[in-house]
RNA sequence: GCUGCUGUAGCUCAGUGGUAGAGCACUUCCUUGGUAAGGAAGAGGUCACGGGUUCAAGUCCCGUCAGCAGCUCCA
């Protein structure tokens, strides 16, 4: 898809390279702050719904991310059709009274004015205000939609002398104050921008968003699906995906094999009891699945792999001599998730998680982090994203462990990130009860931010389960327990990479990383020998060798996402050469086939990310 | 879980109380085509599921399940 050309730069979506040029998203200054615009015309939008239906209530209207929103009450519920009534709406008051004018009043006045209004929302919002902090109104329109808002602004000038677009999106429901205790409001969601052009951009890439959903994809591509039969949140992975999974999965156990991981497996479904000393019964008992019985015994279907690990750790006396220990294990676990929650692969009831604990000394901890934080690297790297890092410290109270141990730990973090060039960002208190950690946010071909990698110190399993190794001056030690995920699960990591990829996997990846065309039926055996040939050497190939039109397989093999296509018609057989035609483009390059073999190969053992021309 | 919306063929969707439809995909036959849709015929639906209203329900009502946009919560 080509974008509108913007300020010189183009922008499309849609080539072979999944990437988008974020550096041509268009950059318009407008007289104030987009924010502030985006809040006035959340003014603006809310009074027109005070227009249109008198007696709403109004919670709170800021503006966000990507537009702004406002939250209502309303005697009836909103639905798309109305957003475009009340667009109309806010045209007609922007033009007939523009002006926004700020009123400073005193707090008791504020309360006089909501309680006229008869605001009950607003008057909560008032107390919300810190005692010392000036109170503001802001007002536009006049007669008969004169309307104010409690509201600390800053709010443009006027609705009408600057030039602006702006656009109601979709309404949803959302809690008065962010709490589910309180009641459900409605929410419309809009943006706005100070020109058409870049709202454009913008709206198409919420197109690009959506053509991307890996639920779309997930069945176009024939790649996963749920089922009403199973049940919500439980995915199945085509033999498509299926292949992707098991190429990253083999590529992941490489990784840690050479980084001196070694595989466990421990059992879905466990004795209660063993959850009980983990401490997930009481903490973490809401997302757990019910107790099955047993031989009369409780059991419970595990929500982490821990708590098998310790028991690994814990089955032998262990010395300083063999730390540390890293066991790894894709570990399949079972998790309660409210049913308004679940989406696609992003948000499932059952998973797998990319699962390694590392037991080790504190005098070990710093290089065992640095480690894991290499692994991370080269993982995200591998798969085309950028990264960012944060450290999150010891929480305000409920912690277990000293402050000493926690002080320690927090510095091998440190330690370990200065000693691999890794910038930290601090997130203050942000630590797990049990210990400090380091999260990794990555950011996509969309710009979008996903949270997956994270490494996590643990005195608190240890602690529980009370392990120890024997120091070489032959007393009793506690190891530190590492938590650390890389993908964090193959469900949600699969999910975002499809997403990421748009479905174009790179040709280490691809369900199909080859297809086969013959023009005529007769160079079907041309075509099916390049096809053993490349299955020879481990590719996965689709011959496409029955009669049918070439055109057409041209068509499936692009939709499918093929990353090459090979066409052999009367001169290639002859000459043993193929037509090599890429995804996301329609021309070809005729090179012999032993060219493109060599080629293609380098491309699948460097895992990258390219599809380029033989 | 909550608010709102949705569920008709493999997919995208039409069908507002009276005999279930279209395009694509699929199957068969014809077509032998040099880079994204050749032609014809055919098959395919317990209208998510259960109950109710009605002479009559895909259509109206209730419930359940599943999905969608969010909220809240998370790998």
């Amino acid at each position: 898809m080509a974008l509108p050309q913007v300020g010189g730069g183009s922008y499309h979506f849609n080539s072979n390279n999944f990437m988008i040029e974020a550096e041509s998203v268009p950059q318009v200054e407008g007289p104030y702050p987009l924010s502030t615009l985006r809040h006035s015309v959340a003014h603006l939008m809310a009074s027109a719904v005070q227009k249109l239906y008198p007696g709403a209530q109004f919670g709170f209207g800021p503006a966000i991310e990507h537009g702004f929103y406002y939250d209502f009450e309303l005697p009836e519920p909103l639905t798309e059709k109305d957003l475009r009534k009340i667009e109309k709406e806010m045209r007609r008051i922007a033009n007939r009274s523009p002006k926004i004018e700020k009123s400073v009043v005193s707090r008791e006045d504020a309360r006089k004015q909501l309680q006229e209004w008869g605001q009950t929302y607003k008057l909560e919002g008032l107390d919300l205000i810190p005692e010392d902090e000036e109170i503001t109104f802001y007002f536009h329109g006049d007669g008969d939609v004169r309307w104010g808002d409690l509201c600390e602004g800053p709010h443009v000038d006027s609705l009408k002398d600057h030039n602006f677009v702006f656009k109601l999106q979709r309404v949803a429901g959302a809690y008065w104050r962010g709490d589910e205790k309180n009641p459900m409001l409605q929410r419309i969601y809009g943006t706005a921008f100070w020109d058409k052009e870049a709202m454009d951009v913008h709206l198409a890439w919420l197109e690009e968003v959506k053509l991307r959903d890996h639920r779309k994809l997930g069945s176009d591509l024939d790649l996963f699906s749920t089922h009403e039969e199973a049940g919500a949140g439980f995915v199945f992975w085509h033999p498509n995906l299926g292949t992707v999974r098991r190429e990253i999965e083999r590529y992941w156990w490489d990784l840690h094999t050479a980084g001196g991981y070694k595989p466990v497996y421990t059992p879905h479904v466990s004795r209660e009891s063993l959850f009980a000393v983990s401490g997930h019964l009481e903490n973490y008992g809401d997302m757990m699945y019910a107790p099955m019985d047993l031989d009369a015994l409780p059991y419970r279907v595990k929500p982490m792999n821990c708590p098998g690990h310790a028991l690994i750790f814990k089955d032998r006396g262990r010395s300083y001599r063999e730390l540390p220990v890293r066991w790894a294990e894709l570990g399949t676990v079972y998790r309660y998730e409210r049913s308004g929650v679940v989406h696609g692969m992003l948000r499932v009831r059952g998973f797998t998680q990319d699962d390694a604990h590392i037991f080790c000394t504190p005098e070990q901890l710093a290089d065992e982090i640095a480690g894991v934080c290499k692994l991370v690297d080269t993982v995200l790297k591998t798969f085309g994203f950028e990264y960012k890092a944060y450290l999150a410290t010891k929480p305000p109270e409920k912690t277990i462990g000293d402050d000493a141990i926690w002080e320690r730990a927090t510095e091998s973090l440190k330690e370990a990130a200065a000693s691999v060039d890794l910038e930290l960002e601090l997130d203050e208190g942000g630590g797990a009860f049990y210990g400090p950690k380091i999260d990794y946010k990555i950011k996509d071909a969309l710009g979008r931010e996903w949270q997956n990698s994270t490494i996590q110190c643990d005195f608190n399993l240890p602690e529980r389960f009370d392990l120890h190794y024997t120091a070489s001056d032959g007393s009793q030690m506690r190891p530190i327990m590492v938590h650390r995920a890389i993908l964090g699960s193959l469900e949600r990591f699969v999910g975002g990479l499809i997403e990421h990829f748009g479905g174009k996997f790179p040709v280490w990846l691809a369900p199909t990383q080859v297809a086969v065309i013959p023009i005529r039926e007769e160079h079907a055996g041309y075509a099916k020998g390049l096809a053993e040939r490349l299955e020879a050497e481990l590719f996965r190939v689709e011959a496409m060798l029955d009669a049918g039109h070439m055109n057409k397989k041209i068509k499936q093999a692009q939709k499918d996402q093929v990353p090459y296509m090979l066409i052999a018609g009367e001169r290639e057989a002859a000459e043993g050469t193929v037509a090599v035609r890429r995804r996301g483009t329609r021309e070809q390059t005729v090179v012999p086939f032993e060219q493109f073999l060599e080629m293609v190969t380098g491309i699948r053992d460097t895992k990258s990310l390219e599809v380029p021309e033989p």
